[in-house]
DNA sequence: TTGTGTGCAAAAGCTTTGCATGTTG
DNA sequence: CAACATGCAAAGCTTTTGCACACAA
């Protein structure tokens, strides 16, 4: 069940994009909007191909191709940010609406939380300023052991130590 | 021509090198050698193939499969570090002996300027905290414009309005 | 001697491209 | 109806893998 604010949310999503798809001289094409609505009815991010197979699970009719040409427009416009978070895949996510933020990723079960901190646009206002930089955006990863994770690695190291007890 | 100090440098990360292979009994085989020397000699970012390249100009015998290896290992022991600046070519640099940094990346010329600020570590230590993340590595780039690259935006915008006008 | 590391080539995985067809403005 | 966008499949690029051989321990 989708609530009404999320479609209202959505509405909102595709009005921009319309907006820019007019004023670049782009073409409207469902496969467009499709694409645009499946990411702003997730909540997590997400890879190319799981939006993709998303969609044919959907009996929607769009390629590879599409979906990829699709995600550029988005970014282009801003309605999605593309992370790599240390991996080949990028990952996406929506970003309209959403308070800028970053992110910390669980290198044992990749799990990714995010977070904010007012800091970092003084460290981006200074640093452009002074190495004479007009930036336009920045990405910033924490990379470490999330808290479940840290418990499991301590268990594995009481189970390691009894094994070598043994021998 | 090679200076002293570069040498000593190299001579020291070889030894720290031999200690990491040593205590994870692995092979001190020539391939690892070449492969840390040849990046040590470097003084830029550089990715996987650049450097497969350029062993095999200076008459090397390594494979590919060696030096992605290879490159794992240095990680692991925190002699080189690894980025991903948005492509899917992975870029790397050598690690030791340099103070901790970060990266601002040109859009137009791809140029990486190197920049610190103690406010990241201060973040690192916060959040780490707040979230229950032990926190191993981060990765902090920004992305914009530079300089170099705003004037000659600047003379493009002025050239197209010219043309426009002609119209 | 033994088993790990290597070279080589082929495979795998993500993304892009070319071409014929379909659809928007 | 003329471009432009799409679907499909194939190609492209980076990275990984499998296998036989070489060589460090």
């Amino acid at each position: 069940m989708i609530s009404n604010q999320r479609k209202e949310h959505i509405a909102e999503v595709k009005n921009i994009f319309s907006a820019y798809l007019e004023q670049k001289s782009l073409r409207k094409t469902s496969e467009r909007y499709i694409i645009l609505e499946e990411i702003y009815l997730r909540d997590d991010h997400f890879e190319a191909e799981m939006l993709y197979e998303e969609l044919l699970r959907k009996k929607y009719r769009v390629s590879r191709a599409t979906v990829y040409n699709t995600l550029e427009l988005l970014i282009s416009c801003d309605l999605i940010k593309k992370h790599q978070f240390g991996k080949n895949q990028a990952q996406y996510e929506k970003s309209y609406g959403y308070k800028q933020h970053d992110h910390i990723i669980c290198v044992d079960c990749k799990k990714v939380v995010e977070f904010c901190d007012p800091r970092i646009q003084q460290i981006k206002t200074m640093m452009g300023d002074l190495l004479n930089f007009k930036i336009t955006h920045h990405s910033l990863n924490m990379y470490g052991i999330c808290g479940t994770c840290q418990k499991k690695r301590e268990a594995e190291a009481v189970k390691n130590a009894t094994t070598n007890q043994t021998k």
